[in-house]
Parts: C-alpha cells; sequence; structure tokens
DNA sequence: AATGAATGAGCCTTCATTCAT
DNA sequence: AATGAATGAAGGCTCATTCAT
C-alpha cells in the first residue's frame, strides 16, 4: 500500500529473506555451541532478537531449521569437494583432500566452544551440527560415486558408512587431545580407509 | 545402636530388588526407543507403574542409571568376549566373533524396538545403549592389548576408534535393512577392519 | 531493525500492567496471610488465576515480587513519614505520630487476615509483609537521622533497632487483645522508648 | 520375652528414651543451623540415624519437637535465672545479669553456625531455636513476676514485650559485628530497659 | 508479517507420611 | 517398637506454541 513500488523487491520481501537468514544464522550457532539435542527453539529465538511467535513464520520446530541448514550447508560444500575430486590425482588423494577439509573444519568448529557439555556420557559428540552432517552427505556421495564407476564389489552403503565412520570417529579423537594433530589423524584415517578398500573383493578380475 | 536391626531378608529385600530391577529394564527399554537424550526420569519411572518418588530411592538421576546399566551390560559381556578371546585363533578370528556377537545381540535388541523416532534428523541413533556403551568399552579394552601384543605401531586410540567406528556403523546400516543379514554385514565389518590393519605400518621389520 | 516495531500501547501493554499488579496484589495478600517463609510462588499465581509460567514473566522468584512490594510500600510510606515528621513539634511527638500510623496500618491489615496460622510455634509473625518492612525501614531511616543532629551518643544501629523492636513487639501483643486498643499501645510504646531515650548518655554536656 | 527381669528400666524402655532424646538433639542442632522455617522433618531424622518411620513414633510433626525442646529448653534456663535472680541486688542488676547470659549464648550458638541463608530477605533471625524461645519465656516471666512485686503500672504484657524486644534486637545487631561485642550491646540494652522502666508511671505515689 | 504475553503441559526433585515387615 | 521403601502431592521452573494486537 504505502510501498515504493519501483524496487524489483519490497521491503517486504527483503525483511522476509533476512529474518529468515537471521534465524538460520542462529542456529548454527546456537547447535554449534549446546549440540542438536540440548537446543531449544527458545534459544534460537533468544540470538536472534527477533520475537518469539515469528519463529513460527518460518519453520514449524527445531528439526525443520536443522534440516534447511544441512542443505544449506550440503549446497556449500558440494561445489568444494567437486573441485577437490577434479584436483585429485586417483580416489586416494581425494579421500585425503576430503578428510582434511573435514578435519580443518573440525578444528575450526570446535575451537569455538566453550566447553561445555561436562556431565553427559560422551559418546560420540558429531553430527550435531548442520555442517557436519553436509559434509558426511556428500563425502558420502562422493564415495559412492567412486565406487560405482569401478571400486571394490563390496555393499557400496557398508562402505560409504564405514569410511565416514572412521573419519569421524577419528576426528573425534583427535579433537579431545592437545595440541590438536589434524595431519597425524588425517594419516591414519587416510591409511585405514585406503588399505581397508584394497582388502575388499575388486569387481572383478 | 541399641535397637534391634531387622534383618534385610524377607519381602522387603526382595521387592527392593525387584523395583531396582524394574527400573533398570524400563530404563533400558526407553533408552533404547527413544535416544538417551529424550528420555526424562519420568519416561523410566512411568514405564515401570512406580511412584514419581521412588525412582528416586534407587538412582539420583538418569544418568545414574544410565551407568548402571552400562556397568550392568560390561558384566555381563566381559565374560563372553573374554572366552571369545581366548577360542580366538589369532586376532582376525577374535575380530570376527566379536563383532558377529555384536550385531547379533543388535538384532535382537533392535527387534524390540518399535520403530518410533520419526522426525529427527536420523544422524547414526548408536551408542545410546547402555549395552553398546559396554560392548565398545570392551571391544576397544581388546584391541588395545592385541595391538600392545605386537601390532601396528598406530595410535591404539585412533586405531580402536576405528574399528568400533566401523563395527557400529554398518551394524547401524544393517539395522535399515530388510531381511537384516548380519553374515554379509560381518564379513563386510571385518574384512574392512583386518585389510585397514594390514595397511598399517608394522612395529618393526 | 528492519521490522516494523507494532508500539506497545494498547490492550496488550495494559493488560501486561494489570497481571504485574494482579501478581503483587496476589502477593502482597498471601504474604500477610502465610508469612514469608511459607509462601510459595504457586501459592501467589493461583490466587491471581493466571498461568504458572505467567509468574516468570513478570518476576524470577518470590524474592523478586517481596522486593518489589517492599519498594512498593517504601514509596507509598516515605511521603507520609515526612509529612509526619514536618508537622511534629519535637521528636518525641514525631515518635509518636508515626507509631500510631504503623499501628493503624497493622489494626487495618490485620483484620484482614484469615485466623489461619495454627500450629506453628507463635514467635512473632511481624516483618514479613513488605509494608511493615517498608515501615520499618523509613522509621529506622528518621531515627537515624534524628539521633545523627543531636541525640543520645548511643550506637545509632542499636538504638533504631531498639526502638523499632518496641514498636514491633508491642505491636504484636496489641494485635492479639479483643478490642485492639491502638492508642494505649502506642501510649505504652512511645513512652518507653521516649524514656529509654534519655536514660542514654547525651552527646555533651 | 527374653528379658532380664531384673533391671531397673527394660532395655526398651531404655531405648526410647535414648531415642526420643537423639530426635531432639538432632532437632536442636537442625533448627539452630537451618532456622526454623528451613528445617523439614527428614533434616531432623537424617541427622539421626533413625529410620524415617521412627520419627513419628514420638511426635507428630517438625511443630511438636520445636515445642519440646522449647520445654526443655525452658527447664533448663528456669534454674538459672531463679538463681540470678536471687543473687542480684535489686531489678536492675537482674536485668544486667540476665541479658549477659543471653548475649554469651547468642555468642557461643552463633558461632557453631556456618553462614548460610544468605538471600532470604533478612528480618529478625531470632526466636528460632529452642533455646532462645525458651530464654524468651523464662526472663519474660521474671519481668512479671518484678513488675507484679511494685513495679511500674504499666501493662505487664506489654512491658515483658518490650524488654525482650530490645535485648532480642539488639542482640541480633550485635551477632552482625566484628568483633562481637557482649560487654557493649548488653550495657546499651539495659540502659535502654532500665531508663524505659523508669519513665512509666510508678504503681503510686 | 511481527510481536511478545499467556498458556499449561511437563520436567525434576523433595517431602511428609504410611505401612508391610 | 523399629524399619525403610513406597507413595503421590507439591513446588520451582522451562518450554513449545498460540493468538490477540
Amino acid at each position: 500500500m504505502s510501498q515504493v513500488a519501483y524496487l524489483p523487491a519490497g521491503k517486504r520481501e527483503q525483511t522476509k529473506v533476512q529474518n529468515r537468514q537471521a534465524i538460520l544464522d542462529a542456529a548454527r550457532a546456537v547447535f554449534a555451541e549446546l549440540g542438536y539435542d540440548n537446543v531449544t527453539v527458545r534459544d534460537i529465538i533468544r540470538r536472534t532478537g527477533l520475537a518469539a511467535g515469528t519463529f513460527y513464520n518460518y519453520f514449524k520446530s527445531k528439526e525443520e531449521v536443522f534440516a534447511a541448514l544441512a542443505d544449506d550447508g550440503a549446497r556449500r560444500f558440494a561445489p568444494i569437494l567437486k573441485s577437490l575430486r577434479g584436483r585429485s590425482n586417483g580416489f586416494e588423494e581425494f579421500v585425503r583432500a576430503a578428510i582434511h577439509a573435514y578435519y580443518g573444519f573440525l578444528e575450526v568448529e570446535h575451537a569455538a566452544w566453550a566447553e561445555r557439555r561436562a556431565g553427559e556420557p560422551h559418546l560420540h559428540v558429531t553430527g550435531e551440527t548442520p555442517e557436519m552432517a553436509a559434509v558426511f552427505a556428500e563425502v558420502r556421495g562422493a564415495i559412492l560415486e567412486e565406487i560405482a564407476r569401478g571400486g571394490p564389489t563390496a555393499d557400496p552403503d557398508f562402505l560409504a558408512s564405514a569410511c565416514i565412520a572412521i573419519a569421524r570417529e577419528v576426528g573425534d579423537r583427535m579433537l579431545e587431545r592437545r595440541p590438536i594433530d589434524t595431519q597425524a589423524a588425517a594419516d591414519f584415517a587416510v591409511t585405514m580407509i585406503i588399505s581397508g578398500l584394497h582388502g575388499l573383493p575388486k569387481a572383478r578380475g
């Protein structure tokens, strides 16, 4: 009504996008900080400065925000990993590159956390930030694809799971140590994965 | 001091033990069903039929029940794994036996779950039941020991983590399929682990 | 920021004030009725008709409501006492006026109580309503000031305490009798205080 | 049945007395430590080592224990005060002696407390231990008696209340200071009381 | 759309009291 | 009598969600 008509996107729309982004940003931060399970919708909106009710104009639940963030992460990681693969000389090199990327991210992300989450029966922390979920998804995709094109005959799901599991769990251990040594962790994980792959029956002959 | 102490022998003691067990059973079920983080003390006692306050006669918190269950699990699994190791001819055989035992357990345990847990971002469920925590601890110990006696020089923590991670994650995938094929999953996991180990630098020579 | 901020002017704001007041009123009543220590947050909100959680939109704890009430009481009593002092011809008259004001308040307040609080070891009830806390605070201030300006050399804290104690305790007795005779009580208390003061060593000469 | 018959009091009866005493002792301690309002029956029996139910064989509620303790205190203090009165040369001396006795008790008792009870709206602490209740009761009796035998004509209840109030409140202030100076506090309280008395109308003449 | 107060279910925990043993 | 586990009513508090404005 009282809106200037010339602007390509009305103020309304812009605000809408901005708010959505604000919520996503806040959510990302608190997921990293508190861990998925401990995050409440209130935590998210508090961080946002928006009103409580506004959250529900954009998302139905914290699950939905998480999903959106993971999508987002996936969109951002896909090209990175793709280029990694392009530049890599063979599968092993790709795996190495991907794991280094992942551990680098872990290290940075982790540095941001306060050392909360004390008493809980510590059983792997991972998978609780959308970025990590996205990395996993991407790497998994890449592995599946690689396998499809002539890797071992082994069940691709099992294989992808195993690779990711190694990367993840070793990453967790890595984070528990001081100093954090991404190089050593990556070396180990890569060796384990690659030689594991070699042990599997080849596609033929 | 000067009072006659009524010996705790009769029915009282019996129901006390029974109640404790009832709580543990309920807790086990509920942890499996909802996942550790989502379980409330009330979930546990509700399933028990006991009064709210009664829970606190036995445990101080859900953490404590979890710990008790893990202890329990460890107590029951330790001898099994120990005997597995005694009977195994070499490390590979032990790994195979252990993984079979674990997957067998998973299969049974899993059969008990309803397929709830719909909306959640399904990122590994695992590690959240005390039994599994216990199994991991035991297997980890065994691996460490094996390594200590001339296995690869690799960082034992990384190694144990990786082996367990493979077993766990592949186990999860296994559970998602119909029919559940513990043999195939175990074959895969064992191969992956063993050949992964072979790729690691030997202690010497 | 880029959102239109709906100004808090309408009915919303009104009921917010109303609710706050409702809570304060309920709290006042309940403190008087049950005594500070026996009051629970739930007692307060119950009397309010509001939802449980609403209380916490306004106050963090019963302590905070109490403080708010005491502030309120102080604000209302300060001018009264001030004017009393202005109109009084000398300290004795002020003391008399203040005590009359206090006992008058006590009488009214007391009439509102049901005669609950049966079994408790009745050891002075007083000081547990915010108004009385406020009166005490004010009177204490006035006494301290008076003393500072040439009263007895005695320790001002002791002195204020003693005066207030007399007023309070005699007031309690007063309330226990039928009919309630504020005149007699005030006469006694004033005499006791004033002649007590006279007995103390003068500042000089 | 299996009891030796010769003993003047059977073991049963003795235990009964002992348990009652144990409860009373525990109660005394926790009343002093936590303050009447904050004490729960559980606090008392916990301290006792007895079983929860046993408490109810002896007392119906914490109120009842408190009353019993106050009685007990009264019984122990009566002779002390009586002798104080016998040895005192006139009323003033008695008041002084009694107040010294009271403040001495306060000082000792107080030393035993940890400095708990922080956040509470600090409005008089007193009257919450049975001993103090007893002292007050006794002093009150003495004052009443003294008055009856030719003191001021003033209302004896008011008078006793006022004297006790002064003693109590000044005692509270005393306890808040470091170092605790019972001499100064007693001097003040005695002066205030005695000169207050002098100002009251005499019985005749 | 945005707001933010209200809601009430639900969580954890403690407590007084009972009662079978 | 003594015991001590069981009970269930409260209490404090937080949260997701709604809805009048």
